[in-house]
DNA sequence: TATTGGGAGA
């Protein structure tokens, strides 16, 4: 047996990487690393220092693999970023060792079926449970509630959890926030509010649940409650979670209110909340604050690196992007596969098509990171708008991955824009084939199919289109007046101010004609005349945003403008001839990035 | 000896 001082010892380390290996070496030296429960203390603390491969090593060195063992390594790799390497471990312990799993490794492999959104493996885990010694385990039963959420059937959960008798705190949090993240608001407020307690934890699983569901005016307001309802703050998680509600409302007001309550709290130094914050002023198009920020953050992870690396990337700052990596590399931190992403995509929205190449390499080569379709469809996209096309033809038929919408767009929008021809009608071809979900693809289909003159797939398109009741999802975009953000639909003009706008639009149009404007038509997919499809054109929605915009803030201040799609060829010329003709710098987030607008450039040079 | 719920990046 391990004396009771030296288990005493394996706990204590406590998340310290340094202090598992010096008290392991020690045990080692003493001839005690292999008595019981040394070998399942030692991965468990392995483990709780992020050290995965040093908990697999002691694990493989455990003289006899016992459940203990197994369940230590279980609870592990299901909380890791690899749940997936659950199940071989699973197979091993069932027929190489003879085990039968007890409640500890079931509620570990319920979290790994969570994680990995298998509904199929959490179902069979469930009829196992059903069926074992364990059946009345209240833990198994609390995982497996988060299982069913996170896959999709809150219905599920609820049969489980009106199966506990006394039930506590996780088990209420858990199908609260099930509900709230699957969008049955409903039901997570009624559960919600029949709690017998409701602390922070209850208040922050809705309240992330409704972020998740895309309901963050909704988690705004609860917010809101919640601080009326006097509940003390003791943790930043809340606060991270609201800041991420702002970020995708684009709400800069509010996401300013929220970093002073930050401050206020004391939790500026918080690393969660900074990154937070960093993320919500790079979607608020404010990325000097983002860049504050983020210089104010002590302790830093690979999140925070990546968060500012990939706000940089999109408001098009290559060179910041670059720098930022190599002193990311400095700090000793590695990268992982979503700072790929935003590497790879700097660099092609920049036309950088050697480095990219290189950081492609380097991923897998020096990183040990299997690039996913995500990274593949950045590089191909990198390639193929940098006019090396028939190397992304190429990649997109040998990669290991099945081509997808984007993928096939990012191409066709390539060839498209070198002229090729032929390729554009092979890949336009291959998209059709995909029955693509996006109204926006069939639009690029139809533009490329009409101008090489395909009349019948211009009508097989069409079909298309009319068959599944696609339309072109409207367009909106909205801008923060003072404290409230005002909305504009395209085609819509405004009662109160719509004459305003419109005037001061046509004034901007007949200045932009005499610069050499040419409004572009080709994004209007309605069979009209040539003059009413201007008209479309003239009233998009981030026009008379921006029209509102200039007539009613001060002089000289910048404008925000958020669109729900992407900006059209058009509407991006029109907005560099305005920030010429008014003198202002304009900022548009889209579907897909940021456009800086200023004195008649945008920063995306030309790429998006 | 171990197990469950809320958090930040695409």
């Amino acid at each position: 047996m391990l004396p009771p001082a030296a288990a005493a010892a394996i706990r204590a380390t406590a998340g310290s990487p340094r202090a598992v290996r010096r008290v392991h070496a020690r045990l080692l030296k003493e001839g005690l690393a292999d008595l019981l429960p040394a070998p399942a203390l030692l991965v468990s603390a392995y483990a709780r220092s992020c050290l995965l491969p040093d908990a697999r090593r002691a694990f493989d060195d455990a003289p006899r693999r016992d459940l203990y063992l197994y369940s230590a390594l279980l609870a592990a790799v299901s909380r890791s970023s690899a749940p997936e390497l659950a199940l071989p471990l699973l197979r091993r312990m069932l027929s190489d060792d003879a085990l039968r799993p007890d409640h500890f490794v079931l509620a570990s492999l319920a979290s790994a079926a969570a994680r990995l959104r298998s509904l199929r493996l959490g179902r069979q885990l469930h009829a196992h449970f059903v069926a074992s010694p364990y059946s009345a385990d209240d833990v198994v039963k609390s995982s497996l509630i988060d299982m069913y959420c996170k896959c999709g059937v809150p219905e599920d959960a609820r049969k489980v959890f009106d199966s506990i008798g006394v039930k506590n705190g996780v088990v209420w949090t858990a199908l609260v926030s099930g509900y709230a993240s699957n969008g049955c608001t409903g039901e997570a407020i009624d559960l919600f509010r029949s709690m017998p307690e409701r602390g922070l934890f209850a208040w922050t699983a809705l309240i992330s649940g409704f972020v998740k569901a895309g309901n963050n005016t909704g988690a705004v307001g609860l917010f809101v409650e919640m601080r009326r309802d006097g509940v003390r703050i003791d943790d930043a998680f809340v606060l991270a979670t609201v800041v991420g509600g702002a970020a995708e409302l684009a709400a800069l007001v509010l996401g300013r209110q929220l970093h002073g309550f930050a401050i206020t709290l004391g939790f500026l130094s918080s690393m969660i909340v900074g990154n937070a914050l960093v993320d919500m002023y790079s979607k608020c198009s404010d990325i000097h604050s983002a860049r504050e920020v983020f210089g104010g953050i002590i302790v830093r992870d690979v999140v925070s690196w990546t968060t500012i690396l990939v706000g940089e990337a999109q408001h098009g700052r290559v060179e910041e992007v670059l720098a930022l990596y190599d002193r990311m590399l400095l700090a000793g931190m590695k990268p992982n596969e979503v700072t790929f992403v935003g590497l790879i995509y700097a660099c092609s929205h920049a036309g950088l098509v050697q480095k990219g190449r290189q950081l492609f390499d380097s991923m897998k080569r020096e990183y040990g990171i299997k690039p996913g379709l995500q990274h593949y469809t950045c590089y191909l996209d990198l390639l193929s708008r940098s006019g090396y096309l028939s190397e992304a033809e190429e990649l997109i038929t040998t990669m290991p991955y099945e081509p997808d919408e984007a993928s096939w767009g990012a191409l066709l929008s390539a060839c498209k824009k070198h002229n090729d021809t032929q390729m554009c009608l092979r890949v336009a071809d291959n998209l059709l084939e995909l029955r693509p979900k996006d109204p926006s693809t069939y639009i690029l289909l139809s533009n490329v199919y009409a101008v090489n003159c395909k009349w019948d797939s211009v009508a097989k398109v069409r079909k298309i289109m009319a068959e599944m009741e696609i339309r072109k999802e409207p367009g909106y975009s909205w801008i923060e007046a003072g404290r409230e953000s005002r909305m504009f639909h395209a085609g819509e003009v405004p009662l109160d101010i719509g004459e305003e706008i419109t005037r001061f639009l046509e004034e901007l149009v007949s200045e932009m004609r005499k610069r050499g404007y040419v409004p572009d038509t080709s994004s209007v997919m309605h069979d009209l005349e040539e003059n009413e499809k201007e008209q479309h054109l003239f009233l998009h929605s981030e026009r008379l945003a921006v029209a509102f915009g200039i007539l009613k803030s001060p002089p000289g201040s910048v404008i925000r403008v958020v669109k729900n799609l992407r900006v059209c060829g058009d509407c991006h010329t029109v907005m560099k001839f305005i920030s010429e003709i008014a003198q202002r710098k304009i900022i548009v987030r889209d579907a897909s990035r940021f456009h800086h607008f200023e004195d008649g450039n945008c920063s995306c040079s030309e790429f998006w």
